[in-house]
RNA sequence: GGAGGGGUCGCAUAGUGGUCUAGUGCGCCGUCUUGGAAAGGCGGUAUAGGGGCAACUCUAUCGAGGGUUCAAAUCCCUCUCCCUCCGCCA
């Protein structure tokens, strides 16, 4: 949510950035509930007061039948205002809840995914002296993935992963946590990219899958609600995505500035209904109901959260150019970056067996906008409290790195080889 | 799933309808005393919102939301979280 001095301040911007990000906000109607519901505030309190004084007159003796009358048509006007001011704050906060958070001005402005823009291609796409196929062709020879038995228990999109392609999964997790967790890897991706930010090691978390519909609503990921598995006869949802779970963790806590930078490098499942998603990438593992992934958050103060941005971003290059898998960075722009965001950049790695780089990451930057709801703070040195601005970013997604992997190292001969980084992590190799 | 007990200021506690503008202790900050410190004295110590150029002031918040009442930390209802016991379970 945005801060509404912020959007009286700039009426104008806020409804230009809005168009641009795709949501039509009626920023005046917003302005005019906002008059409406402070000047009824006022009167609002001014009864209180008048009710406080009245009572404390009588100080523990009974009151007069001149107190209590006049106690009770402070009461009845209370009544009626209050009424009326809690419809005008339902809808005033409707509203301002409606509004996106504002894109970084060097957002590219567009009305649709396909004016994201390519800021860089890493890596040489691998040549074969064969026609290279897709993971779903290999892992499925290979007996690494069995979607024909999982659609008899689950239905479509969801599979039964086996054999050595389980080993790949937990090779890449021991990799990503390694490496999160090392100082001097930190300190490597910042001297590289000359950023001025902590070196301060992930904490690895394993977070509760599920989560409140409140908290949801909070971090404003909860919508479109169709593409959320809900929990029959509870307010649980199924998380989407572990920031969402990861993010919400420091709800209604004041955080000391020592505490800061938090971050994390969290492993979950993630679960989504791909609701308007039908018969697209149906072959394989690529678009399933659930899938695991190792997510980053970061809870930083205002002043480094952009820094804290570039960090994770960076991060993400480097795990990828650790893995030798070819990719390109894709600058989101303002259609596509998402309602919370102020920024926001995809990784798309390259699949010889589709011929296309596809989405494996996202880094989202959402500066204090999601932690207005949240009620994350920090208190400043010298005293003054903040929110704290969030980050997120996949560090890899298990299902989609394998099949770059997949992809990537495959040979003629139908087996595939693992990337040096990943050697020291495979309990068994699947070939050489 | 069943039974019971709880949630009060950073922490620990007091508070069973008006004297709560929430007391006390600890912690923390400032200050006095001191050569310096300890001890002690004094003062301060939450969050959110409204009004005001400001000093300041008003309102709300005792787990959350409703209700009763002239008046609610206190009474009633619903929810939530924690603890204990039983059952079940990895």
């Amino acid at each position: 949510m945005l801060d509404i001095q912020f959007v009286r301040d700039n009426a104008e911007l806020v409804a230009k950035k809005s168009k641009q990000k795709g949501y039509d906000v009626d920023v005046e109607q917003l302005l005019g509930f906002d008059r409406e519901r402070r000047e009824l505030l006022q009167q609002v309190e001014d009864l209180r007061r008048q009710r406080n004084e009245l009572s404390s007159q009588t100080k523990g003796q009974k009151p007069s039948d001149e107190q209590v009358k006049a106690g009770r048509d402070i009461k009845d006007k209370l009544a009626k205002l209050e009424h009326q001011l809690a419809a005008i704050d339902k809808e005033f906060v409707e509203l301002l809840k409606q509004v996106p958070n504002m894109p970084l001005d060097d957002v590219p402005v567009g009305s649709s995914e396909d004016e994201n823009q390519v800021a860089k291609k890493v890596g040489e796409s691998p040549k074969f002296d064969f026609e290279p196929k897709n993971h779903a062709q290999i892992a499925e020879a290979k007996g690494w993935l069995d979607k024909e038995r999982a659609a008899k228990v689950t239905g479509a999109r969801f599979a039964y992963i086996k054999g050595d392609l389980v080993q790949l999964q937990f090779a890449i997790i021991q990799f990503v946590l390694s490496k999160l967790t090392d100082q001097s890897f930190l300190d490597e991706v910042i001297k590289e990219n000359s950023l001025e930010i902590s070196n301060k090691p992930f904490v690895p978390v394993l977070p509760p899958l599920m989560l409140r519909t409140d908290v949801y609503d909070a971090m404003d990921r909860l919508e479109p609600r169709d593409d959320r598995y809900k929990i029959e006869g509870e307010e649980l949802w199924l998380q989407g995505s572990a920031e969402h779970v990861l993010g919400s963790m420091h709800a209604d806590e004041i955080l000391s500035e020592s505490d800061l930078p938090v971050r994390y490098i969290g492993y979950a499942t993630s679960f989504r209904r791909e609701a308007g998603s039908y018969g697209k990438d149906m072959e394989g593992m690529f678009r399933m109901h659930q899938f695991d992934k190792l997510e980053m958050e970061s809870l930083t103060d205002g002043d480094s959260g952009l820094q804290e941005h570039l960090f994770l971003i960076a991060i993400q290059e480097k795990l990828m150019q650790l893995l030798g898998i070819p990719y390109q960075v894709l600058h989101k722009c303002t259609a596509d970056i998402g309602k919370p965001n102020a920024r926001g950049v995809d990784i798309e790695a390259w699949l010889p067996g589709q011929g296309k780089y596809r989405e494996t990451h996202t880094a989202d930057y959402m500066t204090d906008y999601q932690a207005r709801r949240l009620k994350t703070r920090v208190k400043r040195g010298d005293g003054r409290i903040e929110l704290v601005h969030t980050n997120d970013a996949t560090a890899l997604a298990l299902s989609r790195t394998p099949i770059a992997i997949i992809e990537n190292y495959q040979t003629k001969d139908g087996n595939i080889n693992i990337p040096e980084a990943l050697k020291p992590f495979m309990a068994t190799r699947p070939a050489v």
